[in-house]
RNA sequence: GCCCCCGUAGCUCAGGGGAUAGAGCACUGCCCUCCGGAGGCAGUGGCGCAGGUUCGAAUCCUGCCGGGGGCGCCA
């Protein structure tokens, strides 16, 4: 019996005292149901009789009496009580709660996968960093996080697109462009250029495909460098993101919106809209009439788009591509962005929060040694994907950028992360799935089958009603992690999992001792130790990290 | 000056209005004849401050204090 069998169970005994007239209430779709903190108070709790008391105009405990009398006869409650303010504490009859682990196991890949979600066409964009160097520790947080977001966007109803806009386009790519042509030739980079290893490897590279590169006009050779550059650089980006485990579906370029005609369009759409006027040479967008600061500047007055201009015609491009949602990931450092582009989503007469929404995510910073690290080996700058991955390896950087709400600032101590111990958290959760693994192994060589029958009553001690209870909490945790776009939920969530389990192994033998028989209560263990592999095993896959068999 | 994020145990952090606020680490004391001790059990210890909304606030609202990050016809 999972949570939404439970409320399943409260809302028909609401339903039923509705229609024997003695409660006068609009039957709730759902109500919420938890696990109560104290074993007290049963294996589910709900406040739903508080809830209604008011539309009911009845006291909170008279109305939590009625509903248990009708909640008393429903399959699989094995007793409910009236307790504190109007709480009704249920207890499940131990079959129907121990069902849940052949629920899951013959679920396998699919068990916390729903439709909670709105089945719509979504497109998440995440990273977007600039080809102009590696993949910074903000963009790393946002692969991490972002993956890991479509991927429970995924498994709760949603079609995603993962998207990369590539910006190739404007001022920051012509210094670029100048820094390697300078490093080419031996020269110090321009003053507001990029330096760092990277930008003197690029530089051979290019010049190693184009040896005639040094030989022409400057003006011929920085467009080889931009091009080429941006092309090397941006391969380089790619890799990583794939050694990270994060490919995505689309890497937009800016350049071909420009190309295209794509701003012009965006910008007529919007003067269709009356939202644009001209003033001082420039053209501008009525963004504060949507809640920005001031208006924004589409075309400068030298003719040159602005910015913004890119982002106009690329949430268009989106859109008409058939995204009903757009949403887009940024750093901390872009905050100030969010107010112009919900307005500019509404300037085209969408709704903002629903056809665009706008994820914050705050710094990242390394810690080695109780001390901040600083620079970067290879860039020369800031830390980069690399650097984190070299020093920890994908799983725990993938796990400890996830495992943190994103409106945290974060320290990774790279100390605890490449630790082997429990101190390390994505170590604490990959032992528990590698310890059941081993379990499941010798219980194959001793030949002990957990074969096709499960009698669930057997599972009554109390750490199988508190592992049960867990492993039941899963797609919920799934659900609320995709609708509130919080992924650490799920890492929080197994970390919790994987310790209960632990509590349950620690008490309870699992494989028969010496030369004993095997016995129903060992196959029925079996099923319910298969089916916290199952879920350790969905969870980090939704984290994009590992479950080992052994490590 | 204005905007955003954070402030919960000694440390790192969970806690989308509900009962006695949790986890890991650290510290103290325990538990190994056999499934991976990379584990388990017990104890110590906390919501920045002040108001407000509510039957009920760590959670929602306002103000203040402290820390971090932003506020271009840059990209």
């Amino acid at each position: 019996m999972t949570p939404a069998d439970v409320s399943a169970a409260v809302v028909a005994a609401i339903r039923a005292a509705v229609a024997a007239g003695e409660l006068a209430v609009d039957v709730p779709a759902e109500v919420t149901v938890e696990r109560p903190k104290n074993k007290e108070h049963g294996d589910y709790a709900t406040n739903t009789a508080l809830q209604l008391a008011k539309p009911a105009g009845r006291p909170p405990r008279e109305v939590a009496e009625v509903v248990a009398a009708h909640l008393r006869d429903q399959p699989g409650i094995a007793a409910v009580d009236v307790a504190g303010p109007g709480f009704l504490n249920l207890r499940l009859d131990q079959a129907a709660q121990g069902e849940l682990a052949r629920t899951i196991v013959l679920a396998g890949d699919d068990y916390g996968r729903s439709s909670t979600g709105e089945k719509e066409r979504v497109n998440l964009e995440f990273v977007s960093a600039n080809p102009t160097g590696p993949i910074h520790l903000g963009g790393t947080r946002w692969a991490a996080v972002g993956d890991s977001l479509a991927r429970l966007l995924e498994a709760t109803g949603a079609d995603v697109t993962r998207e990369y806009y590539f910006n190739d386009h404007g001022a920051q790519i012509d210094r670029f462009a100048r820094s390697l042509l300078a490093r080419a030739r031996g020269q110090e980079p321009p003053e507001d250029g990029y330096g760092g290893e990277y930008i003197a490897q690029i530089a051979a590279d290019v010049v190693a495909r184009r040896p005639d590169v040094l030989d022409v006009p400057d003006d011929e050779a920085q467009e080889v460098f931009r091009a080429e550059g941006v092309e090397l650089m941006f391969a380089e980006i790619r890799q990583s993101l794939h050694d990270f485990g994060v490919d995505f579906d689309v890497y937009f370029h800016e350049n071909s919106l420009h190309e295209s005609g794509a701003v012009e369009r965006a910008v007529d759409r919007l003067r269709e809209q009356g939202q644009i006027y001209e003033r001082d040479g420039a053209v501008w967008l009525r963004t504060s009439e949507f809640g920005d600061d001031k208006d924004r500047v589409v075309v400068k007055s030298d003719g040159q788009p602005a910015y913004i201009s890119g982002d106009l015609a690329y949430y268009l491009d989106k859109r008409e591509r058939g995204f009903d949602r757009v949403v887009i990931m940024l750093g901390a450092d872009h905050h100030g962005y969010i107010g112009r582009l919900m307005a500019m989503c509404a300037c085209f007469g969408d709704e903002p929060g629903r056809n665009l929404e706008i994820l914050i995510g705050q710094m990242v910073n390394l810690v080695r040694d109780g001390q901040p690290l600083r620079m970067s080996k290879r860039a020369g700058t800031v830390l980069t994907m690399d650097d984190l991955v070299d020093a920890i390896g994908v799983d725990a950087a993938r796990y400890a950028l996830a495992r943190y709400s994103m409106d945290s600032t974060i320290d990774i101590d790279l100390d605890v992360w490449a630790k082997q111990t429990n101190d390390n958290p994505v170590f604490y959760v990959q032992y528990a799935h590698a310890r059941i693994a081993s379990l499941l192994r010798n219980a194959g060589e001793l030949g002990v089958l957990r074969g096709d029958d499960l009698d669930p009553s057997l599972l009554s001690h109390e750490r199988e009603n508190e592992l049960l209870g867990t492993l039941g909490e899963f797609p919920r945790v799934v659900a609320s992690a995709a609708e509130l776009r919080e992924p650490h939920r799920v890492a929080r969530y197994l970390e919790q999992l994987a310790g209960t389990y632990h509590r349950f192994y620690d008490a309870c033998r699992v494989l028969p001792m010496g030369d004993e028989p095997a016995t129903d209560l060992t196959r029925a263990r079996l099923w319910l130790v298969e089916a916290t592999r199952v879920v350790l095993a969905n969870g980090l896959g939704l984290l994009g990290v590992n479950a080992p068999e052994r490590m």
